[in-house]
This record gives structure tokens, C-alpha cells and sequence, in this order.
DNA sequence: ATGGTCGCAACCTTTTCTGTTACGACTACA
DNA sequence: TGTAGTCGTAACAGAAAAGGTTGCGACCAT
């Protein structure tokens, strides 16, 4: 499917922070998480950045700065990551419009449109019944 | 996503060889259904290879050769289709392997691949529920 | 024998994602 | 007030995947 690891490594990230401030951290910097994720701080920055315009963190510039949660985990689903993160839909359409002329290239797109959208709807549905609190959860409980 | 298009092209060829054969025709070329979805019939060609390898259509060679249906397109689902053209998972881990020296970085991916097991086993049950029938019923009932 | 079609390899282009560098903006703190 | 550390963001490079295109051998009904 070519998936991507937005929605990964967005999780990485807020679990890594929402651990970080239990341990009494105020602030956690791209450059820490990006050592976590083994990637570079950009990338980080630029995922963080998404999950604030969404509400999901905030972020404090000058010396001693850094990422802090705007909510609880508990109260952050994987839905609300997925849409902060993932801009389009799961299934694409023909690159290219379909011959209009033929039966089937003209009724292709909103029967499949019609049928995608009940599916991602149920995904979302399940995306949604996954806090991220969960995920630090299992995070932790992971054998070592 | 970077979602792609196989999924929709498949359907459409699938609905498509199945309405040419209902009107009648035994079997249905590359070029005609390339020129209803408006694309090339080599991508049409490589589309159906996997679907034969998946036992849904069979094709004949030689002068008057083409695609004919396996299967009654009642007994086609989506997730047929979706698991005979699509190879990857839905969503993809780190790129490179997470810091195992840190809790969260240790843990992340036993974790995330769980929710995503389970997620993915949800998005193949909606998928099953759609047959090919379904989708040339729709197809046809789209307004003119 | 021939013409139409598949089978398949090879290559190109486009797109998307990720990584990287660079640098200005900002601010706690000395 | 200066400075160091960090974010914000643009710009570009590299890798990977999807889709489009060409070419040609294999196949077979007629």
C-alpha cells in the first residue's frame, strides 16, 4: 500500500512526551525524541507541528525550550493523530477521469466513492477506541 | 495516505469484464477495459495477472483471446480483491529500527503493531462484506 | 501463415515520503 | 544586554513506489 509512518512515529512521540512529563519533565526537545525515533529532529518538528495546529501539544520557543502535552493521553485518541497527520483518503480514485462515454466508467467513481466512505468511516470508528494512553501502556508492557 | 489507485481499477475491470459478459460476449481484452478506465492496457494487463493468481479471472491467449471471470461476481469480495493487489500492511513502522536503549523506542513497535493487527483485521472484515455484485449493482445505478 | 492478444521485461516520469542543511526567530538566563 | 539553546520553516536531495510507455516473443483461432 506504500503506507507511511506518519501515524508511527506521531505516536512515538506524544507516548515519549507524555512519559517524559510523568518523570517530572516540563519539556521534552525535538532532538531528544528524534534520538528515540532514530530519525532527525526536522522530521520530528515538523510531526509535532501538525499535532499542534490539531491541539494535541504545544510548544515553547527560546532557551530551554520544547514540547509539553495540551491534554491528558488519556483524552487523545489514535483518530485524532491519524487526522492531524494523514491528509488524504485511504483508497484513490483513477489517476485519470474514466471514459464517460462507458456505462462503467461513468458509474465507477461514486459507486466506489459511496462504498469507501462506509470504510473509512468503520476505520475511523476503530481508530478511535485507541487513547494514546493505551498505547504507553502497551508501550511498558512490552517484554525487555 | 500516498494511497493508489489498484484497488479502484481492479473493481472497475472486474465490473466491467462482468457486465461485457452478461451482454452476452466470452471474453473481454486488455485494450477495451484499459479505454474504460482510461489508462493503458499494459497496466490493465499486470492488474489481472494478479487477479488470475488469485483465482478470480482467467485469460486466454492466442487470436480472440481475452479475460473471462473465475467466479461469479457474487462470490467476489473486496477483500479478494484487495488482498490479491495490495502487498504491504496498512500502516508502516519506523523506517529505521527505534532506539532500543530507550523504553519507549524498545516498545513502540510490538505495541503499535498489535493495534495495528487488530485495525487491519477490521478494515478485511468490511471489505469481505462488499461482493463485485454489489459494486456493478451500484455501478449501473448511478444517475445519467 | 497470419493477425490479434497476452506475458513480461525494461525504462521513464511523477509523486510522496523522509532525511538533511541552513538560518532566522525567539527567550531563559547569566 | 549578550548568548546559547531550541523552535519554525524553507529548500533541496535521495529513495521508493506507482503508473505509463515501448518493445517483442509466445500463443492460437481462423
Amino acid at each position: 500500500m506504500s503506507a507511511n509512518s506518519r501515524l508511527t512515529i506521531a505516536a512515538h512521540a506524544l507516548a515519549w512526551i507524555g512519559l517524559y512529563q510523568r518523570q517530572g519533565h516540563e519539556v521534552a526537545t525535538s532532538e531528544q525524541i528524534a534520538t528515540s525515533a532514530n530519525t532527525n529532529p526536522v522530521v520530528i518538528r515538523r510531526l509535532l507541528g501538525e499535532l499542534r495546529r490539531a491541539g494535541l501539544v504545544e510548544s515553547r520557543r527560546g532557551a530551554g525550550a520544547g514540547w509539553s502535552l495540551a491534554r491528558e493521553l488519556e483524552s487523545m485518541t489514535l483518530l485524532d493523530v491519524y487526522e492531524a497527520v494523514e491528509p488524504g483518503p485511504l483508497f484513490a480514485m483513477h489517476r485519470t477521469t474514466p471514459d464517460q462515454g462507458c456505462v462503467v466508467g461513468h458509474g465507477i467513481q461514486p459507486a466506489m466513492q459511496n462504498i469507501y466512505e462506509g470504510i473509512e468511516e468503520t476505520l475511523r470508528h476503530e481508530l478511535a477506541r485507541v487513547t494514546l494512553e493505551t498505547v504507553l501502556r502497551d508501550v511498558l508492557a512490552a517484554p525487555r
